[in-house]
DNA sequence: ATTCAGGTCTTTGGATACAATGAGAGAAAT
DNA sequence: ATTTCTCTCATTGTATCCAAAGACCTGAAT
């Protein structure tokens, strides 16, 4: 009975609330949104998601009701709901938050990453740098930072990181896919310099660092008014 | 059809989303929580509800599904809805994070203030100044913040901040009750300074004051861990 | 006396049926 | 031709009813 969901699992793309139906409604609807499947501005019949489960419109609401709160879904009321779709100037916003607040979770996390942890952050870059598809950089990207964050037991910074990256992974996605995973370079030296600062317990430097990558990735993003096109 | 819902007034403590029931279920729940009638941890049976309000059960759990989503309710499955309670650890948590957003969000409005607003502030100000009790102390130290936001017309940032001043409200009385509306002097110093901050429109001065201000605060809180006794 | 098992009972979760609101098409008037 | 009004239909919102899952109480056994 605490004011947070549990969360085992800091890379589950769900939170996977409980067990109603509206949860697990919400949950597989989340990761449809995610995956890209449907696009931003998308009308989201209730009946036809209830006939999709195999569920009444009620759980169905809930499951809305969830999503609106992610961030990943507007309702109107009497009209109807929609995959959200963020304007430039909102997602800007949505960075610069990040740009101040995940530094802080990364604080919180860094002295508890395991050196197993670091191992696997350390693939997770090589792999990315490899050169991948777009899919496979959204993923591994994600995995990344989302694991630098694990080692932090927050509740309230933990979750509210976790909305602002749903709710600005189609963006990426457009955004990925207009320059290409490796048009970037900068992304994968960032990345092997913040686990250098990982691996020396560097806290100050890794908050720079990650402050930087996410500040460089929110001034390239708006350089592409384009992809928030109405 | 934006990803944000309209807020005319800043002020309003209440998105009043829409006017369906339940939002205005939520509404009313919502302020009689953060005026203090409902202590955290109090159980909130769902048909209790829906009598009050004359509306049947359907609606109270879509106004729960809201007031869930603002931080204020926590929802159990098959069990049951409670008003959340935060630990100490949280409570921290979303003053480091209002410590590091709302500076922000005070940079997005200073530009945008009038000299009525400005006004308007330091009569708040000096209200709060010539002393009063608890509960006029919170309104307009309430009102006082959230007015000089009022410039920006971000979404998702004065959304944000809404939530967090209302998910620690109950704390703030608890805080201020303890030690008195006036035991902290340094409340109307920081609050003088800020203003003068704003009407030089020094917008780094005004940001590290407010941030000096939050983080005081917190540091304050996490002297009395008894407020958040379970 | 304490603990564990069982059953009842309260409370929440979901489905069907109905009401109400908004959107869109079509016709008429300017 | 364009605009506006109206009517119809699709879609959402709410109530009632039923099912299911916990919680609490009672009882017996160790």
């Amino acid at each position: 009975m605490t004011a947070t969901t549990d969360r085992t699992d800091p890379m589950a793309s769900a939170p996977s609330r409980d067990g109603s139906a509206g949860s697990r409604i919400a949950t597989r609807l989340r990761d449809e949104i995610l995956s890209g499947a449907y696009a931003p501005g998308t009308r989201i019949r209730q009946e036809d998601v209830a006939e999709q489960f195999g569920a009444s419109r009620l759980p169905v609401r809930e499951a809305l009701r969830i999503l609106e709160s992610d961030g990943l879904v507007t309702l109107v009321a009497n009209t109807g709901a929609w995959v959200s779709h963020l304007s430039l100037a909102e997602c800007e916003e949505m960075y610069q938050i990040r740009e101040r607040i995940e530094p802080l979770l990364l604080r919180y996390s860094l002295p508890q990453l395991s050196p197993e942890t670091l191992g696997r952050l350390q693939e997770l870059a090589d792999e990315m740098q490899a050169g991948t598809d777009v899919e496979t950089f959204l993923r591994l990207d994600r995995e990344f930072h989302l694991l630098s964050y694990s080692g932090a037991v927050t509740s309230i910074l933990g979750e509210t990181v976790h909305r602002l990256w749903n709710s600005t992974q189609h963006y990426r996605r457009a955004f990925t896919t207009l320059i290409g995973p490796d048009a970037g370079r900068a992304v994968h030296y960032e990345h092997q310099l913040l686990i250098g600062a990982l691996r020396r317990g560097d806290s100050e430097e890794a908050e720079r660092m990650l402050g930087g990558h996410i500040r460089r990735t929110r001034l390239e993003l708006s350089k592409h008014p384009a992809l928030f096109a109405q």
